[in-house]
DNA sequence: GTGAAAGCGCTAACAA
DNA sequence: TTGTTAGCGCTTTCAC
């Protein structure tokens, strides 16, 4: 048997000559239009079948007036990673219950990258596009939705306006587990980030910083890092804030692998019983060590969905005024938030 | 600014009028094909810039002789799951250097919504699939490969001839993880898997007994618990083999959660330092549990490019006979594989 | 080097 | 109820 690009598909034409009707008519009976007696239907349906034949979509929507692909395409940064892949599950979930299928890519965090996979979504004309923005300007990004382009920002939102997004509580989320470990007695809280570049480490130092001063504590700069890439990063920044003087008795970490360089770091030096430690974002097993790593769940689920909604309602030509829509995050308690500081 | 399906793209004959050139031309120009003056290309290129033209790869695929829609469908069992997730990173990766897109979508493990997927994967003319099959029959998956359809199977082979796959050393990295634990000299290895009707649990399966066979331990059936989906199961029956009267003193997991759940059990009991654990599949914190968590790690990234190479060559033709790649798997040490059985 | 005509597989608009 | 004609945006074929 070949294994090469295979034979070709039969054609609407075809099943209309073995059915010995017009192809308006195979066209009628395949899509379940109205108008096609029943007779008719069954030999264009045995037609249909005898020859195996399957509806070529990309053909049809390019016919057809409204010109839908039935596709969107989903930009995210990393599509390994765990938050982006259940985000694309949930993307993915919604939209099949419309009919709809999704298109994937990697945008790296890297513009030229996502302009490039934007360019080539539109060359497939995807119906709409839901888009983890990269860093930095959106300039190629506006100018797709310029363009009128159905698009909703995830997990940040857009820097242009007339655009929906969806997002989580970064910032109320982060000043909550700020004041909880505060009224737990910590007054020195060590703040670890990733990339400033990335609005949500903005808005989850916003929210740590909207913590001490509700809690009336000072800000220590030298208890903040940011710009950490990665765990590697994090957990040298962790060792340097635990080797202080006065270090730090709490930290906040504001993003998944920052929280997993900071327990690092602390077990290395023995004390991650008796550091406390909240971290942005959950993650697997987050409750298998020990103690249990106490953090701020997003519920991707939700945003996935939210986000699925909102580009099928644009399609469908929703033109009420753009949403940003924000999805609750939850604290989950697990042992790690929930260690005093040292007494005396 | 409106939020509807937006206005029409520019299209290459608006192109052709502006420039005042033939279609043809214009066509020439955006395709970078020969045959086409200096000057012409110039006034082309600016017309095209002028009026935002953007080719549409659907129409062009429509006509051209190869048909080619520069797409893949990748069906897997969940998109959320990180085996299924790295696995599709590295196929996009791979198919992007060639300029090719991935559709995606989960079937969860569920042959109506596989065979659904497959459908709406064709109707969109996609070029060729990479398909992890779910369990049980695969006529669907065979129909469609007798269509022509360039297809390789991943994880797990095909049950019909003809179709590349690619998997990884199941059965002798389980084999060689037993012999690693009977080397130590646990006679009492416990065997924990998933739904037996999963080839790699079979094959896992058979690994095991290869490796008690090859170390000359007699199997104890009632260490052996299958069929465990999920890890609370797992769980349920970890503990069940602890509370035995002659408990394993090691156990052999043979798959991501069911490690997990076998996990739990030992924590819960507070026999995780007493009792030998290899899992099959790596997972993130792995290494930060106590002890880190010796397993069998997949080259995930390895098995999603050769895939996608396997898949982009037929689609570009190959008519060589099909393959059945294995790239291997490794033992990674990290404690819980190292710990001996109780003296005495 | 350039263009005119035909047509990929399908559907809109109309006619019968 | 059914068919005919035209044409979606593009590339092929072949003529100039």
């Amino acid at each position: 048997m070949g294994q090469g690009a295979g034979r070709r598909e039969p054609t609407m034409r075809e099943v209309a000559a073995l059915a010995k009707v017009s192809t308006k008519t195979v066209s009628r009976v395949i899509n379940g239009l109205p108008g096609a007696g029943t007779e008719v239907t069954d030999r264009v349906r045995a037609a249909a079948r005898t020859l195996g034949y399957r509806p070529d979509l990309t053909a049809s929507s390019l016919r057809r007036s409204d010109r839908r692909s039935a596709t969107i395409g989903v930009l995210f940064e990393d599509l390994s990673n765990p938050f982006d892949s259940a985000l694309l599950r949930a993307v993915e979930d919604r939209a099949r219950h419309s009919g709809v299928l999704v298109l994937a890519g990697s945008s790296e965090d890297d513009r030229a990258l996502q302009r490039e996979l934007l360019v080539s979504l539109s060359a497939r004309r995807v119906d709409g596009v839901v888009v983890m923005a990269a860093g930095g300007h959106q300039d190629a990004l506006h100018q797709e939705r310029e363009r009128g382009t159905p698009m909703v920002l995830v997990d940040r939102p857009p820097t242009f306006g007339g655009t929906d997004c969806v997002t989580t509580t970064n910032r109320d989320s982060s000043r909550d587990a700020v004041l909880r470990l505060a009224a737990l007695g910590h007054r020195d809280i060590g703040f670890l980030g990733d990339r400033r570049t990335l609005w949500t480490s903005q808005e989850r130092y916003t929210g740590y910083l909207e913590g001490l001063a509700q809690a009336g504590l000072t800000l220590r700069e030298e208890l903040v890092r940011t710009d950490l890439h990665g765990d590697a990063p994090a957990e040298a920044a962790a060792r340097t804030l635990l080797g202080l003087a006065r270090p730090p008795t709490a930290l906040f970490t504001a993003q998944n692998l920052v929280t997993v360089g900071a327990m690092r770091a602390l077990r290395a030096r023995g004390e991650h019983r008796r550091v406390a430690l909240i971290g942005f974002d959950d993650f697997r097993l987050a409750d298998l060590l020990e103690p249990g790593i106490t953090v701020v769940r997003q519920d991707v689920p939700g945003i996935g969905r939210k986000a699925a909604e909102l580009v099928l309602a644009r399609i469908d030509g929703d033109t009420s005024p753009p949403v940003h829509a924000v999805v609750p995050a939850t604290l989950v308690r697990r042992g790690s938030g929930e260690i005093p500081p040292p007494t005396g």
